[in-house]
DNA sequence: ACGTGTGTTGACGTTGACGTAAGGGTCACT
DNA sequence: AGTGACCCTTACGTCAACGTCAACACACGT
């Protein structure tokens, strides 16, 4: 490979080099290009992933984490050319985050609720077993998955 | 006998009593009897839910709650027939539990890292608009600037 | 010239749990 | 007889976020 990296040439990406970086298969890259998240240039045929492309990728993958949806994170990263000072986007973004906040808060709760639902099940459960002198205590956890 | 005989047979559900009971659409008990997860009879072209169709559906909804797939709860449910004291269909519901347990388990750590996540996300973007000298004290949010 | 590796483009498949449409029957009241 | 409530059927649609092909293009090294 060549020894010099030009300015230019440090902010291209191929498909394959973000792929690896962001740990994400070509068929993500294209999916969120026809969705609009990511619009990379055209060199021949092939996808010429810029900066930008690769600083919007780290936020849709950051934004995917904390649950929100590709809709979502396109509305916000759309804002981004507004340029009203960028207020705007923050004000939608805040906004936005607030609500995903009690989503996820709300999801806490319930899966709590569901993990000690379970955890009573199980007890149960064992209960009955022991009660038919089968032995449930210190047996490895029958990993099972059909 | 006889009388206990007239109670089970009392025991008849129409699918909207059983809808408005559980709370469930009656799309949702056909898709559950195409399922093979509840066996109505038939009555001309109507379904008669027994008794022990809604204990099963008390059951499958239980066990959605948790986040058993409809498949799993399937199996579960299927064992109750085969009569070997249920020692087996308690040992595949505690196998299944313990799996399903750790599962949630898992899911409630990623929650908790993107609630973190995300708290710290607002708060960045919070800062932002303060320093362009926006209010970000929403009436009904809890969040105050640190 | 050949294979290998990397890229491209659709188009269809997957998963889970149903929803919806479209059409029609039966029954009790009024 | 009409109205409305309830019931049935089959079949296709939905959502999210991609996966999985198939078929084809291009460059590189040998």
């Amino acid at each position: 490979m060549s020894e010099l990296m030009n300015e230019e040439q440090a902010r291209r990406y191929t498909i394959t080099q973000l792929c690896r970086e962001f740990d994400v298969t070509p068929r993500t890259l294209r999916f969120y290009e026809q969705k609009d998240l990511l619009h990379p240039a055209r060199e021949g045929m092939n996808r010429i992933f810029s900066y930008r492309d690769r600083a919007r990728l780290s936020l849709i993958l950051r934004g995917k984490k904390v649950g929100f949806s590709l809709d979502d994170i396109k509305e916000m990263l759309d804002l981004y050319n507004l340029k009203d000072g960028q207020v705007t986007q923050l004000q939608v973004a805040r906004s936005k985050g607030l609500a995903q906040l009690e989503h996820l808060k709300d999801q806490k709760l319930a899966l709590d609720e569901a993990i000690t639902d379970l955890e009573r099940a199980i007890e149960i459960v064992e209960g009955m077993l022991t009660e038919r002198g089968i032995d449930t205590e210190a047996e490895f956890a029958q990993a099972e998955s059909a």
